[in-house]
DNA sequence: TGAAAAATGTAATGAAAGTTTCAGAAACCA
DNA sequence: TGGTTTCTGAAACTTTCATTACATTTTTCA
């Protein structure tokens, strides 16, 4: 990722300590004032590191080579790669996907591309925005409208599908832009509108976020890592990894924080809910289309 | 100790959250390429940090600037500054970069199940097995129809969207199982039927593979880790799982594989397929209903 | 659509950083 | 102690870095 590819087994520390009994009076001195509060006094400048260790620049320059790197600036890479091993998310490790299949498959570069999505977002994403935005959604006096552009109308189909089993007052905008000034006009202040809005941001997705914003309707956004400019008028925006090794964008991190975002609704009104799903189940029993619901 | 001594209540982490909205595109990238491994992706010089997020020098010196920073030294000095405080305190140090978040968080507990999910049908899944349904998907002269259930209904519209831009002939069958056979009736010897078809496995879609099959229509069915009874008439089937620590099933891993097809399926048709999604993309600016298409 | 404003990168410049050389200091040994 | 070897840092030197000014591109808005 960085791009620091030096080949080692032993960490800097390791090659400090087995070092240490050759080594002479400064470079005992430099090698104590490093392994105190490792590795982030290694990472200044030479100069920062000699004056830590009230030794000289040379002695610093000498010890790194005894150490086996060509000078300082691959001393330090050295150090920082290790510090993002360190401190990488464990959720980045994964054993190899499809077993017998060469890594460059299909299957096994998507997959590790959606995990690398997956960390990433999560990573950076707020959990006490998303409670505040599960909150939000789980006011049953407010309606929910939900809304996708020509991509994630799929998603915005699918959030819609669950939603309106769990409350009621949850609407599906329609794809077609033309409509929207109709559905805007039956906003009610106070109310949610879902928004799903990825890469090609759509001008039209813009102006019905400000249309719904200048109506007092509270925005959640669903958007990409770059954030579409309906983020502005956004109360909630939540900037989702889309990265794949494809012509397309991925939808599959969007549609964990979708199913997450639905759970988290669930548990909220889990009374309610319950009560909800059974009386949808009786009236699947009765038309005969479904089986069971759960 | 290291003599960098720069007052801030905030963390740069933070302080760049909070300034997002307000970025600008180069800076939005910038922004991401800091927060993606943070904070070991903001210790190298400043032509390393411009490189690894694609962006020119003046502006990482800007934006350190809007971080409130005198220039880049003082942005690194506090970075060492924020890391040196972590790596002293474990506590902290968990809270900060292990995504922030506690582990029996809906977010995390949900994202460990989608990737507990996604390596288990990963590993069970046979390649073989794809790269033939996907060859399958990209002979032109069979036409594919898509066909999801009440929840699967989402995802057959996705796979469905993509397909009609990568090739031609593919229809989506209503999700209202009254108006199926008048869709069978319409299917040839040798198309191919992509069905989803998940847990309550619904009847009609067992008859609708049944019709198909006795046609000659050769079918693709993506269903969940016990199969659905459809399975014995489907050439291929993806099993996957769709466990979560929610009241509903989870189809993140569904959307993969579905992802990871239309790219499979787009890479055998590239060269036909490339010239259809610039003829899309003149349509739409034609219509000026969005903007660019890639 | 075109003018104005904003954003972004190229290139030049001065300031550090890192490296090397070398002379003096310290340790070692006879 | 004197000669030798080893260690150490001052200083010169080269390279790279960070910054600034400016030109180009992109975006915005009338």
């Amino acid at each position: 990722m960085t791009g620091d590819q030096i080949a080692s087994e032993q960490t800097i520390s390791e090659a400090i300590r087995s070092l240490m009994p050759t080594l002479t009076r400064a470079e005992k001195q430099l090698a104590h004032s490093l392994l105190d509060n490792y590795p982030v006094s290694g990472l200044g400048s030479i100069t920062t590191v000699a004056d830590n260790a009230k030794v000289s620049t040379p002695t610093v320059a000498r010890m790194v080579k005894k150490l086996g790197c060509s000078g300082f600036p691959e001393f330090q890479a050295r150090l920082r790669q290790e510090l993002e091993a360190a401190i990488s998310n464990p959720i980045a490790k994964h054993d190899r996907w499809a077993t017998d299949v060469p890594d460059a498959h299909i299957l096994n570069r998507f997959a590790d591309a959606v995990m690398a999505n997956m960390r990433q977002t999560l990573a950076q994403l707020d959990p006490k925005m998303f409670d505040a935005a599960a909150d939000l959604l789980a006011e049953e006096a407010h309606a929910v409208h939900v809304v996708g552009g020509r991509i994630s109308r799929a998603l915005a189909d699918y959030f819609f599908t669950h939603m309106q089993v769990i409350r009621p007052g949850v609407t599906l905008v329609a794809s077609n832009s033309n409509a929207w000034p109709h559905y805007v006009l039956n906003m009610q202040p106070g109310d949610v509108l879902v928004m799903f809005d990825v890469r090609r941001y759509e001008h039209d997705i813009l102006k019905l976020a400000e249309m719904a914003q200048a109506q007092g309707v509270r925005i959640i956004l669903l958007t990409d890592q770059w954030g579409s400019p309906a983020a502005r008028h956004a109360e909630f925006s939540f900037n989702i990894r889309i990265e794949a090794p494809s012509a397309w964008d991925s939808s599959v991190v969007t549609m964990t924080v979708v199913e997450t975002l639905i759970a988290a609704v669930q548990n909220r009104l889990w009374d309610d809910s319950r009560d909800r799903v059974k009386r949808l189940e009786d009236l699947f029993d009765q038309t005969k289309m479904f089986r069971k619901f759960v």
